[in-house]
DNA sequence: CTTTTATTAAATCAAGTTGAATGATTTAAC
DNA sequence: GTTAAATCATTCAACTTGATTTAATAAAAG
């Protein structure tokens, strides 16, 4: 409880990982260095959600004072974190200085790692991707994956002229099981070498950067939330299609992740699917199993074995016989997986992302809407609306780049 | 922002109510004041979970100074809602003076009140159940059951020779969906005359109190965070076997509700029950229709239309075939809601209680043990502990009474 | 139409207040 | 004599308060 430098400075940023700012714990007292550290995320947020603003207006969202407000953006302009834009005029009364997030008051890299392609973006603080990269590959070890993600990331940084240091870190959104506390993968299907592989440490000591994993589908609902449809949504679920299909919740503003890190996990749910199937997960009926890339390319692998991603749009325009029951096989089995979140969650939104194209998106979100008014109880008055997700294809990169901000900024 | 009177003191509870203890809004700024009201709430929060304890060991359990605890455990010994127990002895130092919550610094009643029964407990500050009452009625019109509400109510002040301003406020655990913000129940099935009868501001009124409403599910779930399984475990998901069956949610310490309050509706999750018959809700094979208690009496209607829930635990002991039949068709339901429970929500612990008969219960948690690593994804390395709740028969009036206690004393 | 004055609201200054932290001291045991 | 709890007296950080300054628009006067 000792008063700590807050300022970044120069300091190492994953020194300053290993002794993060000041958060305070379950049932720990409060007292006033956690209040005003608090206060200054809150002003940050503040701003970044609604602003620019004035310092008057923040004083109003925050219900702290006018002075208070003052102080604290003098702080956070001198630590570069936000930025004054001009004078308001037009209105009586001295012209209020609007200030806004600093877009060059930090960095961050997220990455989407999986089975078939590594992805990243590099964000600014005001959340601009400022460049992506992307590379296909099939299954890669660790040792042949880290150099080259190692590489992606001192690539993006220096091609937009930045040094390591101005980066506040790397988010790896991942497939499959994860242990968070230890950083590692826990038994990833079809994944051989990464199994409780330390990625997170060892990316933090290659990059000298803190790193943050999630899975890709809980990183891209918190991207959803940092510049998309859920940054006024306090309670939303994500469906992620992905190589198989996840899920990730927000739930009080805030990620859940369950007890054992690994909430959300859709594409398990036993619907009933393929008949009660034995899905490769041990489980039976898991929606996966008839909501899936793979399980569309099972189905077309016998008339079209050379159908990829990038064909799907056509077959869809073509009225595909195949493709189109596969559909109205994977909207049954989603809908059921959908009444179950309303019931269980009762989330305001329920929001669809990922790598199935937009089209079939769109497509079975059309056909859930007329489902699902049969399927769920009528006697509820409020249901969550269903929303296509506003970052699409990188989603989960994209979602892992906000990982470190999400760290500095989110009110805790 | 201003400086408010936080001392009880003499005002009515119901104003009380009214104007509430200060605490934070999401993205609201903190003050001394605020924090000051937290740090109070985590020592009563510390001792009501640790205590007995000195004022040292709430100082290392909270991360607050020796002096700081001494200050706040005198006002709240001021205030009555802490008791000093003896001093330690028999180790070095200057013995410790223990502390721990005044059972006599306030009370609350609980009621459950369902379709065909009325249940009222009284609690004192330290969750002693001091008196019980219950009535059975038949779906009573509103204007027949207020007046016995607030009668039962009265009576149990008055046998425990309080007076009614020493109540902190009365929770009401409820059947079917409800409307927390407006007071009211929603569309509940098979219960006329109820439906947006702003219950909780006709209560307030007629009692003079302030009035909590919830599901008699997250009431029970609420009650056993408080002082059963829960205590120790901040993510569970809670069975609760009423009419129907309900569930209840705790995450990350706190009772969750979801965006339109009616989170954890689990009777009603599609898992094929009956052969995806349709549900009087509306939807299709919900869990409710082969686990319920109607749905075993309608299972026994034929061979035994006398059977009534206490004779439940003979049937079981005689091994009834019927019975048996009802326990393995619910059991493999509840398979597929827990094993959806798991992947979802990811809880520490499922816990199971209500007013099916204990023996039923622990059948049926046994059968489950047996049941779920057959259904769950394998590769997962922990999961969830099925727990017997530990309040039963009255666990939602048990759990009702703790909400006016939970509202004072949870660190929000 | 220009100039002056009033009004409005943002931002800041200076002092006051609150409640936690600090360091020294007292107390009661072994 | 040692140890640890509890308290006393003081300090300190950060928010609040109330007054003041600043810069704009609107209204009034010349």
């Amino acid at each position: 409880m000792k008063s700590t430098d807050v300022q970044a400075g120069s300091i190492s940023r994953a020194d300053a990982a290993r002794k993060p700012s000041p958060v305070r714990k379950k049932l720990a007292g409060t007292n006033l260095e956690f209040a005003h550290v608090l206060n200054q995320r809150v002003v940050l947020e503040t701003v970044r959600l609604w602003g620019p603003l004035s310092r008057a207006e923040i004083s109003s969202h925050t219900y702290l004072t006018n002075q208070t407000i003052s102080n604290i953006v003098d702080k956070l302009l001198d630590r570069g974190l936000l930025e004054t834009l001009g004078r308001r005029s037009g209105q009586r009364g001295q012209p209020a200085i609007e200030v806004n997030i600093n877009p060059k008051g930090g960095y961050a890299v997220g990455i989407h790692l999986d089975r078939d392609h590594l992805t990243a973006v590099l964000l600014d603080l005001a959340g601009t991707p400022l460049e992506y990269a992307h590379l296909e590959w099939s299954f890669p070890s660790p040792d042949e994956a880290l150099p080259l993600i190692e590489k992606m990331i001192r690539g993006l940084v220096e091609d937009q002229g930045l040094r390591m240091e101005e980066l506040w870190g790397v988010g790896v959104g991942l497939p499959g099981p994860l242990d968070i506390g230890a950083g590692t993968l826990v038994a990833p299907p079809n994944f051989p070498g990464w199994d409780e592989l330390p990625i997170r440490d060892i990316l933090s000591k290659r990059l000298d950067l803190p790193v943050f994993l999630e899975t890709d589908a809980m990183a891209a609902a918190m991207g959803e939330r940092w510049f998309g449809a859920g940054k006024d949504v306090e309670d939303y679920f994500y469906v992620f299609f992905g190589v198989g299909i996840g899920g990730g919740m927000i739930l009080n503003g805030q990620p859940y992740r369950g007890a054992f890190d690994n909430a959300g996990m859709f594409g398990h749910l036993p619907v009933g699917a393929s008949g009660n199937m034995r899905c490769s997960c041990g489980g039976i009926g898991c929606l996966e199993l008839s909501v899936s890339l793979s399980s569309l390319f099972a189905a077309l692998s016998m008339a079209r074995p050379e159908a990829r991603v990038n064909d799907l749009d056509m077959l869809l325009g073509e009225n595909d016989a195949i493709l189109i029951g596969w559909l109205e096989n994977a909207a049954e089995s989603l809908a059921a997986g959908l009444v179950t979140i309303e019931h269980l969650l009762s989330p305001k939104a329920i929001i669809f992302g990922g790598r199935l194209p937009v089209p079939l998106q769109k497509w079975l979100i059309e056909r859930l809407e007329m489902m699902l008014p049969q399927r769920r109880m009528r006697a509820l008055r409020h249901h969550p609306v269903l929303l296509q997700a506003s970052a699409i294809e990188s989603a989960a990169a994209l979602g892992a780049a906000t990982l470190p901000l999400f760290n500095e900024f989110a009110p805790g």
